[in-house]
DNA sequence: CCTGTATGTAAGCGGTTACTTACACAACAT
DNA sequence: ATGTTGTGTAAGTAACCGCTTACATACAGG
């Protein structure tokens, strides 16, 4: 591991534990094992670090590169749920910065929340075109249904109650989800 | 509006548009149109001030006191759903704050976000379980979709895009959710 | 008139922060 | 051997932060 992956890394520790505001560039550095003045000569600043691991970490390209499984049914729905949640649970640091910056809602922060929305409702549309046979004006609802409950599902218990649900419990939510939506 | 009022307030909007660590003591004074030291005279410190901005703007209240409307049916859950998301959107700035918290996780935090996740599933139980005569073992899973979705619909929405979608925009989400899982 | 209560102004204190400068050292390539 | 590159240490800067102290002012109640 390099240096600059070293330092990138304990920031990405340290904000997603603390936020960009409660971080310090000291204590970066030091979780890094490197000094202080190696962070500036790498990063130029504290808020270009925060940039570059925004891109580093990002969730976006995780759920970009979900694929659409073969098939038809509910099972195929119930597939893209569970690779969704295990991504988002995989970057949960990254989504926890992402929170602690709601506040602020700087232009730059405000695209990358549009961005995340946009990726996930655009694999959900093209899961829900090449499965259904209904009537088109419908899809983008049940996107919104679809994205919204399994976004707020984990928000509320991974990052609200601080638990890991079992698998058991995640597949069942998702299980009852798609049923809902997709009927039978 | 008594002197202490306007502090919490200021320090209300301050909170929510900038965070915890990123508000200044002075930045709240200011906005209040107090003095300094009157704000710490009136507080004891920042922390104490925070505390009671998020005791006096609590969304929980609130939710908690929405009224079951009597009846049966899907309209039912369709005017609970409406009532919540109104709430949430009315307190908006205090849910703003505590999203910019997620990261620190301070057990009195931890404590503000399992009371609000409860009450609202309390509520949602009451409905679903005043409503439907259906096997109870699948209620807590209707309760966490239905909460979920509504929760996720509107950080996704309200919080991450910043948007305030047109009352015919929410009311077709709920009613589309309560579609699904109530049935009909 | 006096006294208590609430607020303001001015000044500052000790600590922290992001960031810089200057210099030394080691590894490595030419 | 020499120069380049990457890193470390030491020291410090200017600004800012939460919070305090000391003192003045205004006003209401008895």
């Amino acid at each position: 591991m390099t240096t600059k992956e070293k330092v990138l890394n304990a920031a990405y520790r340290c904000f997603s534990k603390k936020g960009y505001f409660g971080t310090t560039t000291r204590e970066i550095a030091h979780s890094a094992g490197v000094s202080e003045v190696t962070l500036f000569r790498l990063f130029g600043s504290k808020k270009e670090l925060f940039r570059e691991v925004l891109l580093n970490y990002s969730v976006i390209p995780d759920i970009r590169s979900i694929s659409v499984p073969e098939g038809s049914g509910r099972e195929v729905l119930e597939e893209i749920g569970r690779k969704i949640y295990s991504s988002l649970r995989e970057k949960k640091e990254f989504l926890k910065i992402l929170l602690s910056e709601v506040t602020g809602l700087t232009e730059e922060m405000q695209e990358v929340y549009s961005h995340f929305t946009q990726t996930l409702e655009a694999l959900l549309e093209n899961v829900f075109s090449s499965l259904l046979s209904l009537p088109e004006v419908e899809i983008p609802l049940k996107v919104k249904v679809f994205g919204s409950a399994l976004f707020g599902f984990f928000i509320s218990e991974e990052i609200f109650q601080g638990r890991e649900p079992p698998q058991h419990e995640v597949n069942a939510f998702i299980e009852t989800l798609s049923r809902f939506i997709y009927g039978g």
